[in-house]
RNA sequence: GGGCGAGUACCCAAGUGGACAACGGGGGCAGACUGUAAAUCUGCUGGCAUAGCCUUCGGGGGUUCGAAUCCCUCCUCGCCCA
């Protein structure tokens, strides 16, 4: 039987994926989010930050959890920093960091922006709403700000806070007024959301769990205490009232909030990172083959973990593919389900498609056994650079190549590899001492060149 | 505003006038073994026309035959005082 929003339990679905590390007022929370208890759909955001313009896959832990949010029935709602990416967060952070530009910042958020609607598209959902921050932050004065927001924090608090704590410890390190100040921006939020649009649930990163305490503390004083003491009706003054009164503003301010783990490797290794550095979310940034080869690298150790956390696979077929998995780990059946469900998650059929039949070809070692048109399908998305083919009468340095294809950063260091044995020529291993002539074309147009075990590329001869 | 200290390669960090393209560690890449895994061992890790040359130690300027090291100035960060 298929699942239905109705029979998801959100927490228990996000807990089995490992998508959730800590809750406020658990009980609570899971009563909040039951559409048993007739609630209807409840709104969960949560907020990115543009400090570059992409979002790398250690940014997919949460906005898969919103995925699982709309998936259980309730509405996700993302939020840029286009305004507290102006400020910084110091949370996890140990030193204090340079200020972005407006015009960084807005970049950024423009080029962030279309990630999360293609999450969801692959997920087989709408795009959610997504909003800006910097809208109702930047219309916000300081002095509003100092006596409306500020009053409602103690600064003693604020200094409990680990995101500053850590800082105003360190010697070396310190903590400027602006950064300190974040948590006040970042609670304002959830309250500005929580009031407007009826937003009541905030997740985020583990490092955001002060962050999105202060905001719930902040919801409560405004909708609760500050009515409480400052606008109670005179005539409904009697003990009984009072009581009354407060369960339905306590009913009013509900405000939960969860974090998202930090995605370890059992290594020890930071997550998230490949040869070329961080995996991103956008194909400017990582290639589909590059995002699906990395996936495919996945450890034994890590695979079943990645498999509940970055794919929508059901717990049966997760169970069933690391069944077997197990049985003959020699096939990587593991590392190939999640590969291919995570790039098609992001990056659509299509293009999966194409990352499997490039992998499949250029790790097999027989090229030349492809006729023409198969090898073009499977090396479309190889990395590929073109040649004039004049040059081949010739003879073309292979030393060159590399540095065109960008396999090895210098000439130096494409000797290295040629010293070492790692270069292959369309699956047969070169060592360099011989030019690239048309005795090594693949259908008189291409040559596929490899470094190492995984990166590869692919020269086309043109006219 | 005043005093003190720091800024070295992807990260941490040694180096305080020549022997410095710069110790060490981490990370990364490659080789061997494997399964495009993990662990382990080995090599490499600024560039080039490679027994040589060029560019690098926050930016700029200066002293010197010679500077990452000394001086001036600017920037950034930290600590202390006001």
């Amino acid at each position: 039987m298929p699942e239905t929003p109705a029979t998801i339990d959100l927490l228990d679905e996000l807990r089995w994926r490992g998508l959730l590390h800590q809750c406020t007022d658990e009980a609570g929370l899971a009563e909040h989010l039951s559409h048993r208890a007739g609630g209807g759909p409840r709104r969960v955001y949560c907020g990115f930050d543009p400090t570059a313009d992409s979002l790398t896959i250690g940014n997919l832990v949460p906005i898969m959890t919103l995925v699982h949010v709309a998936r259980a029935g309730h509405e996700p709602v993302v939020v840029m920093g286009g305004g507290t990416g102006l400020i910084g967060d110091p949370s996890g952070k140990s030193a204090e960091r340079q200020l972005t530009s407006r015009e960084g910042i807005e970049n950024n958020v423009r080029a962030q922006r279309p990630i999360f609607g293609s999450v969801f598209n692959g997920a087989g959902l709408a795009e959610p709403p997504i909003l800006n921050n910097l809208d109702w932050l930047g219309k916000v004065s300081f002095l509003d700000a100092l006596r409306d927001v500020g009053k409602h924090f103690s600064v003693n608090q604020m200094i409990q806070r680990d995101s500053v704590r850590d800082r105003l410890h360190g010697r070396e390190q310190g903590i400027s007024f602006t950064e300190f100040s974040y948590m006040i921006l970042q609670a304002l939020d959830f309250a500005h959301l929580h009031l407007t649009r009826k937003v009541t649930v905030q997740c985020g990163g583990s490092d955001q769990w002060g962050n999105i305490v202060s905001g719930i503390d902040l919801i409560r004083r405004l909708m609760v205490e500050l009515p409480m003491t400052r606008q109670r009706p005179a005539w409904l003054s009697t003990e009984a009232g009072d009581v009354v009164i407060r369960e339905e503003l306590e009913r009013r301010a509900a405000a939960f909030g969860f974090t998202v783990p930090l995605v370890t490797k059992a290594d020890g290794g930071k997550f998230g990172k490949s040869e070329a550095g961080a995996v991103w979310l956008t194909p400017e940034r990582t290639s589909p083959y590059d995002y699906y080869q990395f996936w495919l690298n996945t450890a034994d150790a890590d695979v079943g973990r990645f498999l509940k956390t970055f794919t929508l696979l059901d717990r049966g077929a997760v169970e069933d593919i690391m069944a077997r998995h197990q049985a003959e780990p020699n096939k990587r059946l593991a590392q190939t389900a999640l590969a291919e469900q995570a790039t098609a998650l992001r990056h659509g059929d299509a293009e999966m498609q194409s990352a499997v039949q490039a992998a499949r070809a250029l790790f097999s070692g027989e090229l030349s056994a492809l006729d023409a048109d198969a090898l073009e399908a499977a090396i479309a998305d190889a990395p590929s650079v073109n040649q004039p083919r004049a040059d081949l009468a010739a003879g073309v340095p292979l030393i060159d190549l590399l540095l065109a294809t960008g396999l090895a950063s210098s000439k130096r260091e494409a000797r290295e590899f040629l010293a070492a044995g790692a270069i292959r020529v369309n699956g047969t291993p070169h060592d360099g001492s011989a030019p690239i002539t048309t005795a090594d074309l693949l259908h008189d147009r291409l040559t596929v060149l490899k470094r190492g075990k995984k990166k590869q590329a692919v020269v086309r001869w043109v006219d």
